[in-house]
DNA sequence: TCGTTATTTCTATATTTCTAGAAATATAGT
DNA sequence: ACTATATTTCTAGAAATATAGAAATAACGA
């Protein structure tokens, strides 16, 4: 996962409503939840949680597919895998070891 | 970490020049980078830079300390580890597995 | 005290995001 | 074709964010 897409997912998940969408969808499993489930769950208005489905969408973080009537939601753990080893690997060298936190290699990690 | 402090910290690091800061500060180590190092090292004008700080210090993501004339910028690894946590296991349950994604366990997981 | 350096705060503008009602679109059933 | 359901797109106003120059603040050294 390269920084603009990075942030992009960042962006995303960086809005307490957003938040709540995709934990939702996460808690969901692998069968996702229509559109209205999700309205019914969390009752923003209509509009309101397209746009905010829109924007997980467009970070990758949320999948949309037309069943009949209905559009299913589902959590891409894909991405969310890469996002978090993006934060602990590339970005965020040294933050990942729970132990030692004071020693940090730097030597030959690129700028 | 809380749903709120979790959106405020993926909100600040949510945006490209945040980011570059960030991990900038993290490949510092724990000696951290005066404002000046970072203006030099990203070339930002310094209020959009002090801007930019002073969001990622309100999410708790970098602390400030002054030295004398300069005041040097540190990476709160705590936070990011509470942040990655949040991510693996209280927001995203079932995420952290590399392996078996299909098996997520919502027995007892609270809405 | 004065001048220099380091950084923030002030100010203004441009842009983006948030919110949600209303209208439009898509699908299915009758 | 008509109706009901599901969801998005359109629209617009309010609020937040991004950007950066200019002025202000803080600290050091002479």
């Amino acid at each position: 996962m390269n920084d603009p897409d990075a942030a992009r997912a960042l962006d995303a998940l960086g809005n307490v409503k957003r938040l709540a969408i995709y934990r939702l969808l996460v808690r969901a499993g692998d069968g996702g939840l229509a559109v209205g489930d999700v309205q019914r769950a969390l009752g923003f208005p209509a509009s309101t949680l397209s746009h905010h489905l829109a924007w997980l969408g467009r970070a990758g973080l949320v999948a949309q597919e037309r069943h009949g009537r209905e559009i299913r939601c589902r959590a891409d753990y894909a991405v969310m895998h890469a996002l978090v080893g993006y934060l602990t690997d590339s970005c965020c060298v040294g933050v990942r070891p729970a132990a030692n936190d004071a020693a940090i290699d730097l030597a030959g990690v690129p700028a």
